[in-house]
DNA sequence: AGTCGGAGACTACAGTTGTCGTCGTTCCGC
DNA sequence: GCGGAACGACGACAACTGTAGTCTCCGACT
């Protein structure tokens, strides 16, 4: 496995954008940030360039501007972070973060029911 | 709520020996740290200091030691980085990051039942 | 009582992150 | 073909992190 980077709170925030529809300019990313959060256009730049110099982002030249792409999926970047949380409990019990997430995030019927056979299959793993 | 401060991976590590058995001094903590980490015990008393600047900790002093308690529980700095982590999917689903945990984290059955329990709660809530 | 060993305070310093500004270049419209 | 708007490159800078060294003081041992 090629070291997935870390990426920063922000730096999520536009690979979101990213992930969502690539390849995207980097006035399409600006254009679905700025307002949300109280960034200049500028700091989207600079967070597009970090991404590239990380090795999370790639780009194609298009005329004078630039079609960026993901080189890492959401879902390797999630695990990054689930296992940096790991790292912060050092074997304390993940439940409590879960319990935390099942009350306070949006889950649709379907996420739910998936979940319960995840945690049914680990169950009898046991 | 009166902001609990955000703490970084390292000092997570030093707030997991103290909310272990509080009151400890800096040299338990170093004790319990060093060997895990490759930290020397300037390092580790430099964390608590900040920690204590922070307000997450505060110590009373014990001869020329001090003896280090939490302010904030382990529940509350869990909701923080619970919160980090749904503002970094910015309204996606976080389910994917539940399942991560589910598949890669230890869990034993009593945590397993108490989740689903709480899975069926949030799903006759729909 | 003097000393030395360890405790905390203060200092350091490079790398990362959050936030932009400026500069030189390049496409597009006239 | 030329001027201006827009784009990426590069630079900046303060705060936060990771990682530790030095200084000073106080209490225990001799």
């Amino acid at each position: 496995m090629p070291e997935t980077p870390r990426i920063t709170e922000s730096e999520w925030q536009v690979m979101n954008v990213v992930w969502e529809s690539p390849p995207v300019t980097a006035q399409e990313v600006t254009d679905a940030l700025v307002g949300q959060h109280d960034w200049s256009a500028r700091t989207v730049k600079t967070f597009l360039a970090r991404l590239v110099k990380k090795g999370v982002l790639e780009f194609e030249v298009d005329g004078k501007r630039y079609l960026y792409s993901p080189l890492v999926t959401r879902e390797q970047s999630l695990a990054v972070e689930g296992k940096s949380m790991l790292g912060r409990l050092r074997g304390a019990p993940v439940s409590p973060l879960m319990a935390w997430f099942v009350r306070h995030s949006p889950m649709d019927k379907e996420e739910i029911e998936q979940l319960k056979r995840l945690l049914d299959k680990k169950e009898a793993e046991l």
